[in-house]
DNA sequence: TTTAAGTATGGAAGCGCTTCCAAACAGAGC
DNA sequence: GCTCTGTTTGGAAGCGCTTCCATACTTAAA
């Protein structure tokens, strides 16, 4: 079909071309372009000059069919528009884009369903690696992943069973340190703000903390849970829910900076004070934290960094490098800002359970 | 290599499999499979059920290889964390997934070159069609891409020379329709903040449509030109340089949301009346822009309607169908709010010119 | 000089699919 | 019953690469 002549311009340069061009075999300018074993110096020379005057690029899906390796990795994050799943991809390309490999994305929309059908499509295109959003999967992918034998790294959480490995901080442990730390800084009753529509695990596990953290105080305060949608106007309905609620609410920690933002401008409406009347503290340290009035406590993950060690972890396992250990704790960081009382003190913690 | 059967897991179907448990030639599964030509319904009932029981998955790589297509879209934004490109990225594989095709993303750091580079390294992969973001490119890219014969489509500006297809609005339009409302509203003094160190044509655009509303005022305002970075902090800086520069300013259209809304949080810090001392206007309409206080004058573009619209025609291109313009223009609408003064009229416009 | 042990290379086989061609077959019309 | 047309099918060729094997050629040691 002379279909072929329109959609590809120009027949590209195959590697046989090549081959004749610097009177060698196709074999041998696949070796001098894999980098692979040895080929002579002058042989070498002579097939660059082929491959640069002809202007030769490797078809890689043909590579990809003979070397049973396609150097293409898999992610799947559930909103491609939100930040923090935008960050570790944006980490991801990055290291991956240097060693030669690209990246294949999906987005779930937060549905396991979603992620399901999307780790079925991907797997056909026999990708070198997986990477996906939180621990929580239907049991068809964690099967099709485990029997694919491919490296697999669930991310921004941590789990005692992972499909293969997990790079990620404990949102539980960082749930819990966030309201010890209201607590310790003079917050006497702190609810707690988590999604309504979009259910996973880090949100989950935010909220065991905050229980968890509840549970201990001395006073053993009684968890007040507020239902939001994940948005700035989720976060301004929480400030009348919470105030509805129960007067003595004096501080709100949001599963989200979103809505903990979305509070605070609330407050700004209302002329409620932050944090003289209400303490309020996020969750994932978005750019917009640091910059709203009053700032915003919350949690930081250097998420572009997670994704960079995901690619790297990723890359050596592809390489046949057995891996060390099934879990990578990157740790988190607890800003402290205007927005809760405070004494300046800054804390880090690796999640320590 | 007994090393293909670690990485592979358990070894996978091939075709033969099932054309050997169906009792048909392979030629006749790769029929059934695509849904082209004529299979006998009994024979075609017997194939699917050799594919449900051998649990078959087409290998993608093979079918790319052979068909001379890949199924497999190439996509480059500057950012991926930036929500505008996310947004578009984000209907851009809606669209796809639905169609069995998956989306290749890169991110260019807004360097022309590493936009090259990205192009270069991903048509080694055969994609079916391109997508970047803007118009301006590389003379090197603007070739490869041209003599790829593949589907270009350039996204969220208009250009007058594509190297194929452009689907966007206009930015030069938007910016100078928002600099004529403010004037119209009352606005006398009216600076613009562009970016310190992303030059791209969109924000060029914006500026230059800003000078062209200064221009036409009846008493010919001069164009007020403040660089900032492009982040809530440059914003806030944009601030105090306005009001060093000349206290008479009495609005300020941000090139993009990221440093209005940086603007009108400074002004909030400063004690600055918005809009009456300062009118503050952006463009993008990110999330925050409504949620804000004062909530953000600003041009809105539906970004994931925009993606989808880019993927619809991207893969009617692919299809064989030739293309009926070279331009899509999806327009922008003035969101007019309150950090400016209004009289709550809306407005909306092709970018015609 | 002979032999052994590399080193360099060409070329065939094969990756898993699509697609073309030819053959087999079925039914319609005469 | 025979030809003609159209449908269905098997199977070979080929997509552009990698990789294995065998061969040819070196060089050093004996």
């Amino acid at each position: 079909m002379g279909d072929t002549t329109i959609r590809d311009g120009k027949a590209a340069v195959r590697i046989s071309d090549v081959a004749r061009h610097a009177n060698v075999g196709a074999g041998t300018v696949s070796r001098v372009i894999n980098g692979s074993q040895s080929v002579a110096p002058e042989t070498r020379k002579r097939v660059l000059a082929a491959v640069r005057e002809l202007g030769y690029v490797p078809n890689l899906v043909a590579r990809s069919l003979a070397a049973n390796r396609t150097g293409i990795i898999a992610a799947i994050i559930p909103v491609i528009g939100y930040t923090q799943h935008a960050q570790v991809i944006q980490g991801l390309t990055e290291v991956l884009h240097e060693r030669g490999t690209n990246l294949m994305i999906g987005a779930s929309g937060h549905s396991p369903e979603m992620e399901e059908k999307i780790v079925g499509a991907f797997l056909a295109r026999r990708p070198d690696a997986f990477y996906l959003t939180g621990t929580w999967h239907t049991d068809v992918t964690r099967e099709l992943l485990k029997a694919s034998g491919l490296p697999v790294i669930e991310g921004s959480n941590l789990t005692e069973t992972p499909i293969d490995m997990v790079v990620g901080y404990s949102n539980f442990a960082a749930g819990r340190e966030l309201t010890r730390l209201l607590a310790l800084r003079g917050h006497r009753h702190i609810a707690h703000v988590t999604t309504k529509y979009e259910p996973n695990d880090r949100i989950t596990d935010r909220l065991n903390g905050y229980k968890a953290a509840c549970s201990e105080f001395p006073r053993a305060q009684q968890p007040i849970v507020i239902e939001c949608e994940n948005s700035f106007e989720g976060g301004a309905e929480a400030i009348a829910l919470a105030l509805k609620f129960d007067q003595r609410i004096d501080a709100l920690f949001c599963a989200t900076d979103l809505m903990a933002v979305g509070a605070i401008l609330e407050c700004q409406r209302r002329g409620i004070e932050v944090p003289t009347r209400l303490g309020i503290a996020g969750f994932d340290d978005l750019p917009i934290a640091s910059a709203v009035v009053p700032s915003l406590t919350t949690i930081h993950v250097d998420r572009v960094e997670m994704g960079r060690k995901i690619a790297e972890v990723l890359l050596r396992r592809v390489e046949g490098e057995s891996l060390l250990s099934h879990e990578i704790d990157v740790g988190f960081e607890i800003k402290e800002r205007n927005s809760t009382f405070t004494k300046g003190e800054k804390r880090r913690n690796r999640s320590t359970g």
